[in-house]
DNA sequence: ATAGGGTTAG
């Protein structure tokens, strides 16, 4: 830290003039202690409802029991379940519910010996299967995609009368869930109706249903499906939550024209509007950039003595924000504090925001003494809005000046700051603060990955330190970053020009030992045949590409939040296969029949 | 986990 701040003064001497000098306090004013890095972490398995209700029992399973399943799974992947069975007796474990439970995390990618190991608990006379282990099975099984196995076995376990103690509403709710995500529409709604001809659980059934069809992006078929079911019944009446449902699908995917039928239609039929129905339609407005339709709303919900929160504020705050109404949002914040509610640490966020976006540095750090005021604490959020603008306007001091007030003032960067750090101490060509920062945000607990070590290593090519950033490349690959070819080819290009044949033949060596595409951005094809590697500045454009295009490779950690953004035509999504498996443990898309009893 | 609920885009 200290070698840090004495280079960065010898780089960058700190100007009291500057602009935006007035940043140097306003973070400080909330000095805390440096939070304590979480050594320790929970060593018991996550708390199930089951295991809940019986909180006195000890966990009875032992890590040793389940690291030698575990072993003995992954030896025997290839042979059929049979033998599988047999071999699990044979370990002389007994099955209980936390590690059953156990053993199914670790197996949700293969549907058959999921199967293996619940065959092998249910036979025990020991073991019991309770209605939420069941379901976990069931999900585990279709999120694997096995959708035939889970049927198989509802049906075990179904009474010939339809009843049965496992198999309730939840699971169809979970098969349902599964069947959408999966795009299975029809499945999903073949699903439902075998549920519903046999439970009286038709109507909360229902709402899983489209719910779960808006929420998985087939908003156009659960509205079929409903105007079916209306047709059938005339008399019927969708509940509110069934409107606030589809009316939630149509404003996700950005089907302004079809919410607003549905409003009207819902205010024809009679059904009151809830709170949901005013927050989904206020932020449904916001979010198509019509905050003024958003406003209306928000007076008929203030006629209709609705209490109004945060759902309805933050949204129209923000709006009015982004269509850089600054004044006006803060004029809405005033309404704001004096609902219950008042303003959220998002309300601020958003503000600081579009502060920072209308360039008005000083109202964003208005907006930060507020709520520090207010006894909301910036988050790393808060501030890497400022980093942003930093960044963007090339404002280097500035922004390692809130760099170092942050640190002092003990609050934790995250990733994306440090992303935006380096990336303007890269553009700026500040290599050797860009490698401190590079070690302390390793010291901070913040593993380096593939967007700064890129940027870290095309700046070293630009500066002509092609042995370097050969360096560089290798530590990458020790650390089990696999760099882009062009990071590749940049070097490779630069060694070679100097005569450093040999270490162009290890970088070779290092790269073709990694999985990897050789695709190059056209921009640079161009260059490199045009010119050979020197300065100048098309070096920069490169710089530029390679940073977009690294960009676009910065993978969706959530592939829920992927199909909720899905529909939205300014957001381009790659569907390839960087989308693959993720912590949940769902599988890419792939167009996939199933033969369950219903298909 | 699921009726809305949030985070940074040219």
């Amino acid at each position: 830290m200290n070698s840090l701040f004495t280079s960065f003064r010898r780089i960058l001497p700190l100007n009291p003039n500057s602009h935006h000098h007035f940043l140097l306090h306003k973070f400080s004013s909330s000095r805390r202690s440096s939070p304590p890095i979480p050594i320790q972490r929970l060593q018991q398995p996550p708390a199930s409802p089951d295991s809940t209700r019986h909180q006195l029992t000890v966990p009875d399973f032992s890590q040793t029991d389940l690291a030698t399943i575990s072993n003995l799974l992954e030896n025997q992947n290839v042979i059929p379940g049979s033998s599988l069975e047999s071999a699990l007796n044979e370990t002389g474990i007994e099955p209980s519910y936390q590690l059953v439970q156990a053993l199914f995390d670790r197996l949700s990618s293969s549907p058959m010996l999921l199967h293996s190991v619940f065959k092998w608990a249910d036979t025990k006379p020991t073991f019991t299967l309770s209605p939420s282990l069941f379901n976990s099975v069931i999900n585990a099984m279709c999120k694997a995609r096995d959708f035939e196995s889970a049927w198989s076995l509802i049906f075990d376990r179904v009474r010939s009368d339809g009843g049965s103690e496992l198999v309730t509403a939840d699971t169809f709710t979970v098969l349902i869930r599964r069947y959408a995500r999966a795009g299975m529409v029809q499945q999903a709604i073949k699903a439902f109706e075998y549920a519903t001809s046999y439970y009286d659980i038709e109507l909360k059934l229902l709402e899983v249903l489209l719910d779960a069809l808006c929420k998985e992006g087939h908003v156009t078929e659960a509205s079929m499906y409903m105007e079916r079911r209306r047709r059938m019944d005339s008399n019927w009446i969708p509940s509110v939550r069934i409107f606030n449902i589809l009316l939630n699908g149509w404003f996700r995917a950005r089907k302004l024209k079809q919410a607003e039928n549905l409003w009207g239609e819902m205010k024809e039929m009679n059904v009151k509007p809830s709170v949901v129905t005013y927050g989904t339609l206020i932020e449904g407005y916001c979010r198509m950039r019509r905050v003024e339709v958003a406003m209306e709303v928000l007076e008929e919900m203030k006629m209709a003595e609705m209490e109004m929160s945060f759902m309805v504020f933050n949204p129209i705050i923000n709006g009015l924000g982004e269509a850089g109404r600054l004044q006006e949002a803060l004029g809405m914040m005033e309404r704001f504090f004096v609902c219950v509610s008042g303003p959220t640490i998002v309300t601020y966020n958003s503000l600081v925001k579009n502060f920072c976006k209308a360039g008005d540095l000083l109202g964003a750090s208005k907006i930060l003494k507020m709520m520090m005021n207010r006894g909301v604490d910036p988050t790393p959020t808060t501030y890497n809005h400022f980093f942003k603008y930093f960044s963007k306007h090339n404002k280097t001091e500035e922004g390692m000046n809130l760099y170092f007030k942050l640190i002092e003032a003990g609050h934790s960067p995250d990733r994306f700051t440090y992303h935006l750090i380096m990336k303007m101490l890269c553009e700026d060509g500040k290599l050797s603060l860009a490698m401190q920062v590079d070690k302390e945000m390793k010291n901070r607990g913040i593993d380096p990955d593939l967007l700064t070590t890129t940027m870290l290593i095309h700046l070293l090519c630009r500066l002509d330190m092609f042995e370097e950033a050969f360096e560089e490349f290798e530590k990458a690959v020790r650390r089990g970053i696999i760099p882009q070819y062009i990071t590749f080819k940049m070097i490779d290009n630069g060694l070679r020009t100097k005569g450093l044949t040999e270490m162009a033949k290890r970088l070779g060596g290092v790269m073709s030992s990694l999985p990897h595409s050789e695709k190059l951005p056209n921009a640079y094809r161009e260059v490199v045949d045009a010119q050979p590697p020197g300065r100048g500045d098309r070096r920069k454009s490169i710089l530029h590409r390679a940073e977009a295009m690294s960009d676009v490779l910065k993978v969706c950690r959530n592939p829920r939040k992927l199909v909720k953004m899905r529909g939205s035509p300014r957001m381009t999504v790659r569907e390839d296969e960087k989308l693959a498996d993720d912590g949940d443990g769902d599988a890419v898309r792939v167009p996939h029949e199933s033969s369950s009893p219903l298909s």
